[in-house]
DNA sequence: AGTTACACGTGACCC
DNA sequence: TGGGTCACGTGTAAC
């Protein structure tokens, strides 16, 4: 176990800041002995007549803050190093890589999944003819998070407004929009920016005002439309 | 700036341990005074008659190595932090959010971007009209990382054992193979794993092998096929 | 004032 | 043995 100069501080804390003291006279700060928590001497690190507090004693109250404030650390401690652990976890190293490297592994690992959802968000401009939603979180310039929003359904003439309202609840600003028309389908693919405060959720909720929306659409009349299962069947 | 109770180990270890001693009697270890470095007074760290070391001082090599200590120690936590603020910048949050937070948004950023490339890889079984090649890697359970790679390309007969020579020579192991033909084109889905050691930098490697598969493929005879520039534009 | 987060120097441990 | 990482307790500043 570990022992580093503990309570040297306190230490000088309670015997006055380097002056030599009853008690103390000549032992090193970090020299050990037992009872050294508990022996009193404290009477001059106040000015006279101030540390007269009977329920609660100034070296105690040193202490209990000292203790307190040591646990806090160690619980901040404990909390990164179980996400560093998480990380571990999650990329292709073992547990003894060093934090060092294992961020460096993070940081290409985030940089490259970056680009790999740029890329693949170029794909699929044209309307498919199966239903589809996506929601990636993109980019994030200037600090605000960037949404690519796809969505793939049967055309209907209240379906922008209705797309414009979620947005607009959601509190998303439109960037850019595209959109294709094919065969009575549909597709828009839409850049979107959320607020700063704005977590990574949104993502979700987005995703799921998409799916209320087309759940919508294909509920009504004009959807009995013939449905080809699958674009890739009749290739 | 911060000073903290710094050399007062250092003294302890000069002075003896614990040992009262000439020229520090009765001084607090963290009383700062100019010049405490560089005062000598340890000839009785040693036994007698092994600290004459004339070239090399006892109390000299003993700061050197903390000095050193230290300096590593800092330059440790430079490494890290900036890797932290890498991180920050890469992802949607200002540089006042604290180790902790930031790291548990890591946690999850990768978590969702892995989530993300397992979805998206689940499409494009069949082979289409234009030539790709896609290796993403994926997950790594135990350890070791796993590749998606996908191969759109002409059919030709030497195909699939110059597939194999590949994978072989980059020291990968194919767990599942996903091979469709149609109209004399295909398409190959691997799922292949690294050893424990590879770095991701082996996706780049097997995305450049693949390309040169793919080139010396297309240089054949048999590309002389009718090619449809893109899909997506005879939809 | 009490909490929180950070940087620091240091002892322990491992090649 | 140095050169490296880690956990620890502490000083300090911000809120």
């Amino acid at each position: 176990m570990h022992q580093p100069a503990e309570n040297q501080d306190l230490y000088r804390f309670i015997t006055g800041n380097g002056v030599i003291n009853v008690g103390t006279y000549g032992f090193p700060a970090n020299c050990e002995f037992p009872g050294m928590q508990s022996f009193s001497c404290s009477s001059s690190y106040y000015p006279l007549g101030v540390s007269g507090l009977a329920d609660t004693p100034p070296q105690d109250r040193a202490l209990a803050a000292l203790k307190n404030h040591k646990e806090a650390e160690k619980r901040r401690r404990e909390r990164i190093n179980s996400h560093l652990d998480k990380l571990r976890s999650l990329l292709p190293c073992n547990s003894k890589t060093d934090k060092a490297s294992l961020l460096a592994k993070v940081v290409q690992r985030v940089k490259e999944l970056k680009e790999q959802t740029s890329e693949i968000t170029e794909l699929e401009t044209f309307p498919s003819e199966t239903d589809e939603i996506t929601v990636l979180s993109g980019d994030h310039s200037d600090g605000r998070l960037i949404f690519k929003a796809s969505l793939c359904c049967e055309d209907r003439t209240d379906l922008i407004p209705d797309l414009i309202e979620i947005l607009k609840s959601l509190h998303l600003t439109t960037l850019r929009a595209e959109m294709a028309t094919l065969g009575g389908r549909i597709r828009n693919v839409l850049i979107v920016a959320a607020d700063k405060d704005h977590s990574i959720e949104s993502v979700h909720f987005l995703q799921n005002a998409l799916k209320s929306l087309l759940e919508r659409s294909s509920s009504s009349e004009r959807s009995k439309r013939r449905r080809i299962l699958d674009r890739k069947m009749i290739m």
